[in-house]
DNA sequence: CTCAAAGTGTAGCCATGGCAACAAATTTGA
DNA sequence: TCAAATTTGTTGCCATGGCTACACTTTGAG
């Protein structure tokens, strides 16, 4: 678009590749609130025997209208069931991506801790990072954790 | 807020800890697209000799409007300068968090390959990890890249 | 059984960051 | 020089995820 045939310019990086990046992280971003809520899920049911807004609002550490709304969307979008009045559950789809989600995060956990990180700091930066990271660098991540085990 | 006194069921996480660790999150995503654009800008001061819109958008793979919109906002918040029709400069806090978020990208995607991920894998996870990393995580990344280096 | 408390839903507001379409300025090349 | 192309700005739209305020169920204590 800019200077496509005069290079008279040293091109620092293929901007249509930086892009795409770009476009990986927003994506990112989107599916983001997503996991975490159906982990989230996932987890209460598990442990509390049920999901219920209230709870979801205090974990999160947002109003109870927030959760309502992007209840409404995942439920849209076929990850979430939801009653009137009643506790939340999770589609077939919603359950695979909460297991999913899990099973990424304990990875990342593992890892940042296996390296060295504090474990209060490896789970929060663990809550960042997860939804960043490619199923390469996270099985590198697992076979590091595993290798790392085995020494100590 | 939802069984305190009563404590008939398990406790799984301290919701209020959980609560933290998401807001931190979102903090971070509120800076993300700051540190972006400052960093990319001064990208393309150093090696175009200045930062325009179009070269923004290309990048970013986002239409020139949202560029404008972000900009406007970076201005609010003092880290851009910019005057209509002319090119994008900096203001001192902007140049230093762009070379602060330089410094922590190069650090983050050193590591990365330095644990075995592919060049090209490690570039775009960078991307997406960079803003949610710790100072305390960073440390242990940089150090670990180091001792990497000296062993090969 | 009733009624207040707790939980849930809804409406309306805000900022962000997407977009397209149009307007205006600047740059360029013939 | 001056018209066309490029770049930049603006407007108005959308979805997301924040919030408060208010309305409505459900629940549980008395």
């Amino acid at each position: 678009m800019t200077k496509e045939m005069p290079p008279k310019i040293i091109i620092p990086a293929d901007p249509e590749h930086q892009a795409l990046r770009f476009n990986r992280v927003r994506e990112a971003h989107q599916t983001e609130t997503a996991e975490d809520y159906v982990e989230l899920i996932a987890d209460l049911i598990e442990t509390q025997g049920e999901a219920r807004v209230v709870d979801l609002a205090t974990r999160f550490g947002v109003s109870h209208a927030t959760v309502n709304k992007v209840i409404l969307r995942l439920n849209r979008e076929g990850l979430v069931v939801n009653k009137k009045y009643r506790s939340l559950f999770l589609t077939d789809e919603g359950r695979e991506l909460a297991a999913k989600c899990r099973e990424r995060h304990q990875v990342v956990t593992d890892f940042l801790k296996a390296i060295g990180v504090p474990d209060d700091i490896a789970e929060l930066d663990a809550e960042g990072v997860e939804h960043h990271v490619s199923a390469e660098t996270l099985k590198i991540f697992k076979a590091f954790t595993r290798k790392t085990r085995k020494i100590s």
